[in-house]
DNA sequence: TTTAGCACTCGATAGAGGGGAGTGCTAACA
DNA sequence: TGTTAGCACTCCCCTCTATCGAGTGCTAAA
């Protein structure tokens, strides 16, 4: 059997229908709200077909067709039109990117935030790892006998600091000893490319010093260990609340759960592939709370590299074309603001 | 009528089942688990009066009893006995309290999943208003020509930067001598105390060098900005999805929306009084969406003086006696390990 | 004052019946 | 050959009713 032009019109409309309404979508319902010329019996051979072809399903006999997984991955691979966005929601997402802003951080909120209030799904992003930035400063200032703190300043203008312990009996003259010698070592180097370099050049420099060396070395480990994981920022994360589909609170719970999982998000938003825009719905998603939701990710790049990810969340029932053309607007807004910094 | 001692014992029996089943409580059941030598139709005239004191109520006719919120009033105020703690339980906090931590913040952030682990409601915690602690040093790191970091720490080891931007034509010694004068300026001054003193002094040192003023004016409004507030720290917000009263999701949506908004929470912690444990029960808070809920708090102190508060958020039919505990615990220890800093 | 006995109330649960939305099948029609 | 009208059928949903039982309040006896 074949997929011919009335039967994706047929198809589209189920699904059309279903996302809008939640509700079982019956043969007087297309026949009748969406003008393909045909009568309702013509639509319920179609209909009958299109389940022999798993797109769509009968939650019981005598109700209305859902769209199956199947007939969704069909409707985003093939029948989706791209939804053009007013041009109200265009300015909104501009001028919050415009907001003068002064670290990627704060970039990586708003789009999050937009995100998820545009789309009224629940918006995770993934910030870029820190650890390819190259630095561009290093400063160490002493607090008291025995702690100081690292200040680290990265060529895509993040700046993390770090408190760390250090052996007593250091003065002003040997932090800023060690900070010169760190500077002129590290300066422009990522903090991936640390390790090598630090065994090498800091052993030499410092080692007439003996009492500075361990504290540097805890140093950069524990710059290392800083700088090395990317961040995950959530938004609208009670959104899915609004959705029928969870009126249970089972249901809910373990996606809750799951959200507050940073390790989990990063693994769901990690292995995004070098291409644009991805749709997983239902069970193609890992985590077995998700197996009712889709998640849409698109990356974001600078200079070319793909260097994070954007995921909008929902229930399978999914505004996709909306939701795609926003997360894609958004995406891009982000990864020229990013390139401004 | 008056509370002879019988009857608070059925009052507390009513009370302590109703905590641990969540069903209506009859007489029969009171009579027989809770050995107070009396049959169940003593039991009866004596919950008919204590209905009639407002302590209980009926669900319907032919339920058991409820407490009422007065009746959660009365049993904590009268006849709850503290709930001495398991020895490994103690251990557990000591041991989390003494872990090498470097900051106040970390501190806080163990205490509040420590509280809300033990007692499996959720935790609330409001930090030290950092506006109070005085400057131990500030420096200026130069970023690139329009923008640099400040780096503040204070006196009780919390460290905070924030980027800045700066008028251009500065140089390095610029930025040296900026930091020079604040840090003699300002050191030991609490951020609060700032204001005042800086509109005095830092004109007259720097006014020789009129491009720099825009800058440390904007540095200044800054870094006030940023200290004054207190942060608040969430642990086990999803914990009262376990509650049976909460399994409506309507119910669950208004406080978890509630909880999501900073500044409602720092409301309900704020006003604090000084003395050290507060109970809420029900319609006692403010937020029409805590109306089934109740907030034990407890302030904890260094050197004498409030700097903090924690509270424990959970369903009126709470487990008030050993909540009470565990806060008490470990709001002392938490206490203790901020002297410790 | 306490207790046993008893009628009564009312939520919870299960089953029966009607209504209705939607289907699949058949036969007629273009 | 594809499309449509007609119709019987299925099954969810809602309501109504009956039954059950936990728990009560009242009364009278101990």
């Amino acid at each position: 059997m074949k997929m011919d032009e009335r039967k994706q019109k047929v198809l589209q409309a189920i699904i059309l229908d279903y996302i809008a309404t939640a509700e079982p979508v019956g043969s007087r319902t297309i026949s009748r709200k969406y003008n393909l010329g045909v009568s309702p019996a013509t639509v319920r051979n179609e209909m009958a077909d299109l389940e022999e072809l798993g797109l769509i399903e009968q939650p019981h006999t005598s109700a209305g067709r859902i769209p199956s997984q199947s007939g969704y991955r069909y409707y985003v691979d093939c029948l989706m039109e791209k939804e053009p966005l007013d041009r109200d929601i265009k300015d909104m997402i501009s001028k919050a990117m415009m907001v003068r802003i002064r670290e990627t951080e704060a970039l990586i909120q708003v789009s999050s935030k937009l995100l998820s209030q545009l789309t009224n799904y629940t918006a995770l992003v993934l910030a870029p790892a820190l650890g390819r930035n190259a630095l561009r400063h290093l400063q160490i200032l002493p607090i008291d006998d025995s702690k100081a703190v690292v200040v680290m300043v990265l060529d895509n203008g993040h700046v993390e600091h770090k408190v760390i312990d250090v052996p007593g009996g250091l003065n002003h003259e040997d932090f800023t000893a060690i900070s010169r010698v760190l500077n002129e070592r590290l300066y422009g180097l990522s903090v991936e490319q640390w390790r090598p370099t630090i065994l090498q050049t800091i052993y030499h420099e410092l080692l007439y010093q003996k009492k500075l060396l361990n504290s540097v070395i805890e140093l950069v480990e524990n710059a290392i260990s800083l700088e090395e994981e990317n961040k995950v920022y959530l938004g609208g994360t009670l959104n899915i609340l609004n959705q029928p589909e969870f009126k249970d609170i089972e249901k809910v719970k373990g996606l809750l759960e799951l959200l507050e999982q940073e390790a989990a998000i990063k693994e769901v938003l990690h292995p995004a592939p070098e291409a644009g825009i991805t749709v997983k719905i239902g069970s193609e998603n890992i985590h077995q709370s998700m197996k009712n939701c889709s998640l849409i990710t698109a990356t974001y790049h600078l200079n070319g590299r793909v260097i994070g990810t954007l995921g909008v969340l929902g229930p399978t029932r999914m505004e996709y074309s909306k939701a795609v053309s926003i997360l894609e607007y958004i995406t891009e807004a982000l990864s020229k603001a990013i390139t401004r910094l």
